[in-house]
DNA sequence: TCTGGGGTCCTAGGACCC
DNA sequence: TCTGGGGTCCTAGGACCC
């Protein structure tokens, strides 16, 4: 056989960037409260609007107001966990996913901060835009990371990527006062370590022949994908760094693991990842939950959940209608005063984005679920999905079953559903 | 006064078809 | 008639991430 032609696009060292934003919640807060710049402040908490007082005073810009007026972390009561926290509250063991009354108690003088997510969405646009500008092929992880691939950029490949990761931290904050932590490496896993290296506003260049002294010595937990259950496994296993698991045998780990988290276990240890940087990606379900006040029981609280499921049920119609999707996997969310969770769901025979019939569907799979406990949280999703223009030429070509209801209400479907 | 909300991907069993 | 596969879809749960 002769050998296959050489592919130079193939054959070329990637270099790949991961861009973080640092502290992004936070960093956004304080460019419009500069005045607690220092101070122990915690985003989070749920809807209920506590700078309702701040917004009270239109005529007093933001940055005027004085610290005496800002919500108190000690007056909240609710359910809420918190987003963010700033260095100042972080010294007071307070930090991201706690819940805000465990950490009233820590720090109760620290400022709270409702999450405003619009905001937030806003910056965001703002430095991905400019990131695209400069270098176009970018991979969207959320509100405050991308993958970036410099390979072909002009200037990606000099100095290992530094230059390039400069230029758009200088850029980044020129525009928007905010900065970023980047780590360039080989491949995507590398570089979403590397951008932890030197935080905040840092630079990690990375090589193929750093893995030994900058890879290995690290904590199984850094690796991205690794996360408690199987740290914990790891851990009981004897092996805390990335370095012992790239000690062990790839039939040990797959006897342990598995054959793909075995395999995957294996090769990231050793930095090896070829996975490409991907430009756009399609959802594939959308989904609306909320946890309760307090904890809502399906017979006593029948109305009130009712009233729950049925927003829920609007709330994901409207979200799949303002982006433009249809879907055919119905299914309903529970979550017991236990924690306990349960998903039933439900795939239709054809396509739909129609609140009355996704209430409907969704109705039936709570008929599915044992009501006895009381619950905390109730959540609804719509999957398969499909893009609207896509489902409009399908329909045409093969008639579907109505999607719109018409004036079927849905109250009345609320008072035929006999769901709890 | 523990523990949000919105996602993706994987696994595993069963149904069903070829 | 019996046996064995493979492939795909559906469903439930769980790990993980931002």
């Amino acid at each position: 056989m002769p050998p296959l032609p050489s592919n130079p696009a193939v054959i070329r060292p990637r270099r790949i960037a991961h861009l973080d934003m640092d502290a992004f919640y936070a960093s956004v807060e304080l460019l419009r409260y500069p005045q607690l710049k220092g101070l122990p402040v915690v985003i989070g908490g749920g809807r209920r609007s506590v700078d309702d007082a701040l917004l009270a005073q239109p005529e007093r810009p933001l940055h005027k107001i004085p610290l005496r007026d800002f919500p108190r972390l000690e007056s909240y009561t609710g359910r809420g966990v918190i987003t963010t926290a700033t260095y100042a509250a972080r010294q007071f063991g307070v930090g991201s996913a706690m819940g805000l009354m465990k950490a009233a108690k820590l720090c109760p003088q620290a400022i709270l901060l409702p999450v405003d997510f619009a905001e937030y969405r806003r910056y965001s646009r703002a430095f991905k835009d400019i990131i695209l500008d400069i270098a176009p092929l970018m991979e969207d992880r959320g509100v405050d990371e991308v993958y970036i691939d410099f390979t072909d950029v002009p200037g990606g490949q000099r100095e290992g990527g530094r230059v390039l990761a400069r230029l758009l931290q200088k850029t980044i904050f020129q525009q928007t006062g905010l900065t970023c932590s980047v780590g360039v490496a080989p491949n995507k896993l590398l570089a979403k370590m590397a951008s932890e290296f030197n935080k905040p506003n840092g630079i990690a260049i990375v090589l193929k022949e750093d893995l030994q002294d900058k890879i290995w010595p690290l904590a199984c937990r850094k690796i991205n994908g690794i996360g408690p259950k199987t740290d914990e496994k790891l851990q009981s296993l004897g092996i805390t760094t990335i370095g012992e698991l790239a000690q062990q045998d790839l039939d040990w780990l797959i006897d342990h693991f598995g054959p793909k988290t075995g395999v995957w276990l294996h090769e990231a240890s050793h930095g090896r990842d070829d996975r490409p940087v991907v430009l756009e990606s399609e959802p594939v379900s959308m989904s609306r939950e909320t946890t309760f006040e307090r904890d809502l029981h399906a017979v006593r609280d029948k109305a009130e959940l009712g009233a729950i499921f049925t927003q829920l049920c609007q709330q994901v119609a409207a979200d799949l209608a303002r982006k433009g999707y249809v879907g055919k996997t119905i299914g309903v969310k529970l979550r017991y005063d236990d924690f306990k969770a349960v998903t039933r769901d439900q795939t239709l025979d054809h396509y739909t984005a129609d609140a009355a019939e996704i209430r409907q569907m969704a109705g039936q799979c709570l008929k599915r679920v044992p009501l006895a406990k009381r619950l905390r949280l109730l959540g609804v999703r719509v999957a398969s999905l499909m893009r609207l223009d896509e489902a409009q030429v399908h329909k045409e070509n093969k008639p579907v079953a109505p999607i719109d209801k018409g004036e079927k209400a849905i109250d009345s479907i609320v008072i035929e559903g006999q769901l709890f």
